[in-house]
DNA sequence: CATGGGATTGACT
DNA sequence: GTCAATCCCATGC
């Protein structure tokens, strides 16, 4: 993907990133659903301003921005906007596509629906971790966002509220497939057409 | 320097 | 449905 995909208003790029390909190393999956975070809404982690674990939110748009969430997981987002703004897209699912075999080896999961299905389950399925952290994305590297392939193109988007977040609840950036069957949770009855 | 709270997950009732 | 695991780091004294 070019740096111009990543240099627009996260909520857009959140939207446009559904049904693109994610891949690290040989492992891959179509994106099925995303959130967006944005440095103005108390829910981003930018909002408190530039700090050590924030550092990343404010590069250049097209960065890698890997936390660890509960001392636990590892989550992956692509900062947008451009640079100094703070903002990012949260991937929260895929569809894997490649390398299943490494997923399920890495995960000690067997059934594919929960080898992605959930922004911590889908960097340990692609070994993505805290080390990758502040890599380009638009550069060559073991990361890629690739643009959807052709029976994506015309995904139906759905929006709904972001999940596991206390403040800024309300706001309607989380973006699912309509109807994948590989999300972290299902849409809410209260989901509309994005 | 001490404290508290997660952009989660999986195990258990 | 509930709850613990586990650690980085922002905040406040």
């Amino acid at each position: 993907m070019k740096h111009s995909f990543y240099d627009r208003p996260v909520v857009e790029v959140a939207r446009d990133l559904v049904g693109c390909v994610l891949s690290c190393g040989d492992c891959a999956g179509v994106i099925v659903e995303t959130e967006a975070y944005h440095y103005s809404e108390p829910a981003s982690h930018a909002f408190v301003g530039v700090t050590p674990r924030t550092r990343t939110l404010f590069g250049r748009p097209g960065l890698a921005y890997v936390y660890r969430s509960y001392g636990i997981h590892a989550c992956f987002n692509a900062v947008c906007e451009p640079e100094g703004v703070g903002a990012a897209v949260l991937v929260r699912a895929l569809q894997p596509i490649c390398g299943l075999a490494e997923m399920r080896a890495r995960r000690g999961v067997e059934d594919v629906r929960g080898l992605c299905s959930g922004p911590g389950k889908l960097t340990q399925a692609l070994g993505i971790e805290l080390g990758h952290n502040g890599l380009d994305l638009v550069r060559p590297g073991p990361i890629q966002i690739d643009e959807r392939p052709a029976a994506w193109r015309a995904v139906s988007l759905l929006t709904d509220t972001r999940i596991g977040i206390t403040k800024a609840a309300e706001l309607p950036w989380r973006f699912c497939a309509q109807g994948s069957r590989f999300l972290s949770r299902p849409v809410s009855r209260r989901s509309v057409a994005a």
